[in-house]
DNA sequence: ATGATTGATGAACGTTTTTGCAGGAAATTT
DNA sequence: AAATTTCCTGCAAAAACGTTCATCAATCAT
């Protein structure tokens, strides 16, 4: 068999079924292992596949979403940086949507090792192309605004996890007020997180800061840690910090 | 033998067997492996056949596998097509993931009122782009390769669902080994789907068809309906039609 | 007619490509 | 932590390649 139709031949079967065997393809076309990995390493080369240990995967399937023209895009990077730092391997984290989780998503080092349980649809497709995270979807409906899981099966499910740390993407905090939404199901949703970590920390642009909504999701006393853009020293964050928050 | 008429000869080969080795023809024509070499290249250059180490392929099989995204998509588009048209308002449907399913989801008119329940991330992105679609996620493990629900839990749920409909994007059919598939975790899910479902639709491209793969999701009779983009009446789908499958 | 020219072919020879194998590194699994 | 699988690097043998050159036949020019 010629080298080219070898390789076309690779290149179908991985077309066909999304992902192929080192093995299975050596055994099929009665040639060395190595001599498929070859041809796997040139088809990888050239972006018509993507190798992996023991095989190869289709590149159809390899979708990424532009991160171009996100509110304020450079102050959430920062605060995923600041985040980032709190995660240890092997925790279980949940977390919920917004954008500035989805920078948290993106700011994950490549070698953590860690399990997180979201019903963020944005989030989840973040979290799984990282290599080494496990990934545990909330089930329920979906609530098109959002794109997270609401309802009472998810609330039933997330009652059940006890997880480490929380991650908020919050829409309105306020000294005196809390935090607050402005979406009934998403605020029962974040109250079921809320009490199923040990430790919360919200997420949230100092803009956001003192601005309140209609639908309260709870008392900052329920607040671990928040995370601003910001310098924590800052005079508008000593009244979070009277309230036992702690400001990163 | 004149040099035109042995040209004439390697390409008939070519065209018979899409491929010719230099090798076989020297022993063929009996004629010095540099004389082929030499013919080949000459008709390599006027283009009609391409040149390879060790021999020449026909150009026609080449198969133009395209750069932009996804296989066969024009196919797959075809298919979308007939299966939309199975969907009524107010149905329930289940569906797996895959590229097929994407266009499917893509495919589905504006106007539809339907309730989608699905465990594949992209899958779910494109549904919640509808105006009128309802949308449930099952929730477990996401497996990365195929980017859906995988585990105990998810089948759990799918179990409790009484589906109208279930459109399955098929990795592998075959006349006498039915459905198949090369991940464990997605042949429960498929199975418990299949279970759940009063109807079952298998949307496939035609290439997949008689191909098979290494784990069994169930035999032929677990199916309603095969879709793929060819004529229902072309003579391929014969085996499948004593089966009792449908083919549109 | 005869020498020159052209084109096709095969042989020679060095180069490149392909392939499998060995041995150690790296990753994955138990 | 140990065992297994997979990967990578270098190497060597075989196959295929291209280039050059010589031969031979057919054609052309004088």
């Amino acid at each position: 068999m010629l080298k080219k139709e070898r390789q076309e031949f690779i290149l179908r079967e991985i077309n066909l079924h999304n992902k192929v065997l080192t093995s299975d393809l050596c055994e099929a076309i009665n040639v060395s292992e190595d001599t498929i990995r070859r041809d796997l390493s040139e088809l990888a080369e050239t972006g018509d596949i993507i190798k992996v240990h023991g095989g190869a995967l289709s590149r159809s399937f390899h979708v990424s979403f532009q991160t171009n023209g996100v509110y304020s895009h450079d102050n959430k990077k920062m605060i995923a940086q600041k985040a980032v730092r709190l995660i240890r391997d092997g925790m279980f984290i949940l977390t919920t949507g917004g954008t500035t989780i989805l920078e948290l998503a993106r700011a994950l080092p490549q070698h953590l090792r860690a399990t997180f349980f979201t019903g963020s649809l944005p989030a989840a497709m973040e979290y799984i192309q990282h290599p080494n995270i496990e990934v545990i979807f909330i089930g329920d409906r979906i609530s098109k605004n959002s794109k997270i899981t609401v309802g009472g099966d998810a609330i039933t499910k997330i009652k059940q996890i006890n997880a480490d740390i929380c991650f908020l993407g919050i829409n309105a905090i306020d000294a005196e007020h809390g935090l607050t939404d402005n979406d009934w199901d998403v605020v029962q949703v974040k109250k079921a997180m809320i009490q199923s970590s040990k430790k919360v920390v919200a997420l949230t642009i100092a803009e956001k800061i003192n601005t309140q909504q209609k639908l309260k999701i709870g008392d900052l006393d329920v607040l671990d840690i928040m995370i601003t853009e910001s310098d924590p020293g800052e005079k508008v964050f000593d009244a979070y910090k009277e309230k036992g928050v702690e400001i990163l």
